[in-house]
DNA sequence: TCGAAAAATGTTATCGATACCAATTGGAGA
DNA sequence: TCTCCAATTGGTATCGATAACATTTTTCGA
């Protein structure tokens, strides 16, 4: 069985040292091109692949990064998610994902089995922390971003945009399209508890009455519940002429819901997403929603890690990265 | 700093000694109740968290399995991430996930970076395998679950269903429906191929003709992808009266197109997807779908793998979980 | 051609936890 | 009280790769 295979066969059979084989496969340049094709040759024969526990515990390099998401299955963060696993794999490093659940308890328990293996940075996307999580975090020396919010206190180095801002801007930006009975659509994660908290604070400002409904869904934020969401306010007394969704896909189920209805969009009713996932755009009618660029967070997240790990330094470790609001046909 | 905190200094702050305190985390039951409470206290009080690649390397138990996907952002594979994902979480597991993307020479260097780790086990995931990636699979030694497929000749276990019956199935099942003009949207993997050929073989079969269109779009599949591959086949010669669309996306495309044209679904228009998303049961009309059960095959997949683990005889190491028609309102 | 610096290769010790085996303790039965 | 066995606890070697240092070979200018 091959999987007993170690530097010291390999050396044997090529009749080196195990130091020459290592270097041959990790610093190739650091040996003569005849050792490296001799090596590459046994171990191209032999299928050898080194250990990387033993390798990783004496040089203290994972070469992995470990990703805290609250859930895989919905679509917000697969932007982010993807960009960050292909920049990583594209420096040579893994990607761990470990699914925190909304559920604090797990966090702290998610936390040590990430710890143990030593990762060389951790990426916090849209969870809140524990105390007791943070100082863990904390006392691990681990680089730490977070992502997907802009606190002033953040952990170690951070990669987000203003919630605060999102909700104050988009409603602003119904105000001044004429909306006047806004409602709110959300799941129940503080980020997007804090973007409804500066909406109603706007919407005050504005003179929009205080009595702005407000309703959230358990994750994940489905179809189905921005449909529901959508029956349930339109039997409340007042009426409602937009909504604002806290994800694109709860935004499609409140068209689809008007649209069962014989609701017209956007003359009846108002839709803002949050997102603009790629069906955002090719909807009927497109989708108004706030754009966040994934893209560049995942890849911005993944370059402060690696910069970290090897040993540059990160110049702006504390990064805004804003938002913008994509007018389509929905709003 | 406490990251080069060691079961040695934990042992010294203890008064015991390190391999009491490696029992007294590990196994608690070999440990006499006062000196578990007595290292426990200094592990809370130090924060202490071993080093994962140490104990892996000894032990030879990594507690950790990864996951090849080709991508991560199509929905179609996420609900068995999630369930393999619990699944692992609560036995003690944690998932790597790693993106082969489709692109076969990245697989052999995505294998190479999984096998280094050593994990207790490997789940692929709708992939085809490179014969090189194939023998270095088999050559590790590792535990391997194929999934989302039905191989005659699996590298190890498996957890799949039949493409060839799926495609047979829906062809028989348009028919009998009184559709005589179908067509096929899918993506460009080889087990959308096999559906694909199988659909077009019961389609001869039954006297439907040889000309049916066969649209094929580059992963993943979109909602733009749909929209835009069903106004391509409006504008073919001959029409087309059901479409069979290899995922709910594209599916969800389709019908936004055929909205957007006025083409009335199911009259005019049958749809069938594929996936039985959330999103498939709350459309309007609701989406007619081929249910795979992503749940069962993550959780089997992980059952599987821990069982091999753990020292444990898998009884039936190779599974076809079936699938099933979920008539609703589109076709 | 010689010698010093640079490049290539080898040797040894080590990363931190745990398997394995030895030693010690405690308690039941004679 | 003493013996013996089971339950605890401790000591040592080890997993496999690589950092650090040592040694050998090569290179190249004077």
């Amino acid at each position: 069985m091959s999987q007993t295979l170690t530097v010291h066969d390999i050396a044997r059979l090529a009749g080196v040292s195990a130091m020459t084989v290592s270097r041959a496969l990790n610093h190739p340049d650091k040996v003569s091109p005849a050792m490296r094709a001799k090596v590459q040759a046994v171990v191209q024969q032999t299928g050898f692949v080194p250990n990387g526990m033993a390798g990783g515990l004496r040089s203290s390099k994972a070469k992995l990064v470990a990703a805290v998401l609250p859930t895989l299955v919905g679509p917000v963060f697969q932007e982010t998610t993807r960009a960050l696993n292909a920049a990583l794999d594209a420096m040579g490093y893994q990607l761990m994902i470990g699914q925190s659940g909304y559920d604090v308890s797990r966090e702290d328990s998610l936390l040590d089995a990430i710890i143990r293996r030593r990762p060389d940075g951790i990426v916090l996307t849209g969870i809140m922390h524990t105390p007791a999580g943070r100082r863990q975090l904390l006392a691990s020396g681990i680089p730490v971003v977070e992502t997907w919010d802009l606190t002033p206190t953040p952990i170690d180095m951070l990669v987000g945009f203003s919630n605060e801002e999102i909700g104050s801007s988009v409603c602003t930006w119904l105000y001044q399209r004429g909306y006047r009975r806004p409602a709110l659509i959300s799941g129940q994660d503080t980020r997007a508890q804090r973007r409804n908290a500066s909406f109603l604070r706007q919407a005050r400002s504005l003179g929009l009455g205080t009595d702005i409904p407000v309703c959230l869904t358990p994750p994940p934020t489905t179809l189905g519940a921005g449909r529901a969401t959508l029956a349930e306010l339109l039997a409340r007394p007042g009426g409602v002429d937009a909504v604002f969704c806290s994800s694109d896909m709860l935004a499609l189920g409140v068209m689809v819901e008007a649209q069962a209805r014989g609701i017209r969009v956007p003359d009846q009713l108002g839709v803002v997403g949050l997102g603009d996932l790629e069906f955002a755009a090719n909807l009927e009618p497109a989708l108004t929603t706030v754009r966040i660029d994934g893209t560049r967070i995942g890849e911005t997240a993944a370059r402060y890690i690696v910069d970290r790990a090897e040993g540059r330094t990160v110049e702006q470790p504390i990064l805004d990265i804003g938002f913008s609001i994509i007018e389509r046909g929905s709003a």
